[in-house]
DNA sequence: CCTTGACCTAAAGTTAGGTTTAGAAATTAC
DNA sequence: GTAATTTCTAAACCTAACTTTAGGTCAAGG
């Protein structure tokens, strides 16, 4: 298993974690861009594992596929990243997740004032602002109270 | 529409923003239990408008039907909740929402730390340790690197 | 050489949380 | 009293993110 020749999926999927079907899928989705060796089997640069390192991470941050596809774009094409590249796309997942933190913090607090109160029921309820509205993709309910189209 | 004879599930739908359909799948889900007019309608109770809030919340905070459905089996059976019923799940949540808090500022922190070193790539890298582990569930990864079976 | 394990593709299955559709019956509005 | 809404059920469909299955092919060890 010659490095210069590239990582199986296999090798690949010891190393992250991941199921080698979920890589396969990862390659479908458009994250990875592994070649093929003489025989048809993929091989993988070993920038793919931080690649695919970056994927996991991201999803734990509540990223999807798309999302994370669209900041995988942004590294160079032609070269591995460097420690530069990587670190420009996770300065903008610091924001994102400072967002996202700020958002639960501040539906704590609403849940803070509403204890006891009982107006669970009320549209004057704070927790019944929409929060992170935007972020709602395909199936589940469209709004909540004071969110109507 | 007399109140007496409870409300139905498009007055329902109106004064919680839930689509009907929705409202039908929380039954079938066991979230809600309305009673059947001398037609075979549905027929809720004034207090559903409160439970159907708290699941749209809880939703928010990213819990999942079952887990709601288990906070909402322990609200009293023969009577209409009392405000300290609701008080007592909703400490329960605010706990909750203190671990999600916690451990999203935890990744961030690591996440600092990372931002330049380079280290993605590494086992050694604290974004490495799973988070929040137990409440994956269902289709995806199942494990992350250190976290293996 | 031959066997075993890793890989391949395409398609179907899975889970959560709903929505949509179709055809029929109940209510409401005029 | 009739027309227009609602509501009913059952079953099919939807998205995301994968996994599983089926039927082969490739590669590595002895």
């Amino acid at each position: 298993m010659k490095v210069s020749e590239g990582l199986s999926i296999g090798a690949l999927a010891a190393r992250t974690g991941l199921a080698v079907s979920a890589i396969r899928y990862y390659e479908a989705q458009g994250l990875i861009r592994p070649w093929r060796n003489p025989g048809g089997q993929r091989r993988f640069a070993r920038s793919d594992l931080r690649r695919l390192s970056f994927v996991m991470i991201a999803q734990q941050f509540g990223f999807s596929l798309p999302q994370i596809k669209a900041e995988l774009d942004r590294l160079p094409g032609g070269r591995t990243p460097t420690k530069a590249d990587w670190a420009k796309i996770s300065i903008g997942f610091r924001a994102a997740l400072d967002d996202k933190i700020e958002t639960l913090t501040r539906l704590r607090d609403n849940l803070d004032g509403c204890i006891g109160c009982g107006c669970l029921s009320l549209p004057s309820c704070a927790l019944y602002n929409p929060v992170d509205t935007a972020a709602r993709k395909g199936a589940g309910p469209r709004y909540l109270m004071g969110d109507r189209p």
